[in-house]
DNA sequence: GGGATATATTTCGACATCGAATCATTCGAC
DNA sequence: GTCGAATGATTCGATGTCGAAATATATCCC
C-alpha cells in the first residue's frame, strides 16, 4: 500500500494513483539522467536544449522555455553552461536586439547525435516491460491526465 | 505527435509513451508544488520529509534517505533547513552515536498536519478527470513498470 | 517623437541535487 | 585489545531551479 493517508475513498485512490505515476517516472529518470551524465556528460536540462535545437533549429531563449517548460532564468543558467562548453552558440537577433538566438555547433549536433539513439535505446529497454497495448494504454491516459491539467 | 524521433516503431511508441508520461507528471506538479510553497511554505523535498515522519516516527537521516529516494547530501540540506525553520529536531542516537534521529516539533507536526488534506485535495481534484477505473488502470500500468525497472 | 508600457534576458538569493572527499564511529578479524 | 574496513553523516563544488528585481530594447499612444 502506498498510501497511509485517512479520508475518503476517492482521495485515497486518487493520491494513490499519483504516487505510483511519480514513482514509475522516478524509476525512469534514475536510469535515464546518470546515464546521459556518465556517457555524454549531459544534465538532462542541457539534453533537452540540444535535443529541442536538433528538431528545430536555431531557437529564442523565450522558444527554449516554452520547449523544455523551465523559467527565463534557468534557460540563462543553462544556455551558459552549453556555450562555455562549446555546444552552442549565442547571438543578438538583429530584428528584435533584446532577443539572443541560440544555436548549435558542430561539436553540440554531434554530441546529441550520438547521445539520442542511447537514450532511446534505454527508454524503450525499460518500456519494453509494457506489452505495446499497454504502452498505447498508458499514453492515453497520461495524456488525458496531463492536457486536462494544463488549464 | 509528442515524438520527432526516426527510428524502429516499437523505440517510437516507448519514447512517445514516456514523454507523455513524463508529462502527466510534470503538469501536476506545476499546481502542486507551487501550492505548497505559497500556502505552507514548503518544498516538495521538506514536505516529503515531514510526510514520513508524520507515518513513521522519528527516524535516521539514513532512513530519510531510503524513504524520499534522495542521497545521503541531500537529505542533510533538507533537514538543516528544517531544522533552522524549527520543524524538526536532530538527535544523536545513545546506541549508534554516527546517526542522527531526526524528529518532528510540535510546530512541524501541525504545519503538516495542515498541509496534508490541502495537499491531497489538490491531487484528487486534478486525478478527477480520469475516472476511478482509469486510475486504477494507471496505477496498475505505472506499477508494473516502476517495479520492473528498479532492478 | 517622447514618455509609458510591454517584452526578452540577466542577475541575485535561496533551495535542491548529486558525487567525491572527509570525518566520526562502529564492527570485524586477528 | 587494536587496526583496518565499513557505515552514517557532513562538507564542498558544480549544476539546476525558482521568483523577484534589474536592465535593455521595442512598441504604443498621444
Amino acid at each position: 500500500m502506498p498510501t497511509h493517508y485517512k479520508g475518503p475513498p476517492d482521495h485515497v485512490l486518487a493520491l494513490d494513483t499519483f504516487i505510483k505515476l511519480a514513482r514509475s517516472v522516478n524509476a525512469m529518470q534514475a536510469i535515464l539522467i546518470p546515464g546521459l551524465q556518465r556517457d555524454f556528460g549531459l544534465t538532462e536540462s542541457q539534453f533537452a536544449v540540444l535535443e529541442a535545437l536538433v528538431h528545430l533549429g536555431a531557437l529564442s531563449q523565450g522558444q527554449l522555455c516554452q520547449k523544455i517548460l523551465r523559467s527565463g532564468s534557468n534557460v540563462t543558467t543553462v544556455v551558459d553552461n552549453l556555450e562555455r562548453d562549446g555546444l552552442v552558440t549565442r547571438q543578438r537577433d538583429e530584428a528584435d536586439r533584446r532577443v539572443q538566438i541560440v544555436e548549435l555547433t558542430e561539436k553540440g549536433r554531434a554530441l546529441v547525435d550520438s547521445a539520442v539513439p542511447v537514450h532511446v535505446e534505454r527508454v524503450a529497454r525499460a518500456m519494453q516491460v509494457l506489452s505495446p497495448d499497454e504502452q498505447r494504454e498508458l499514453g492515453r491516459l497520461c495524456r488525458k491526465l496531463g492536457t486536462a491539467i494544463a488549464l
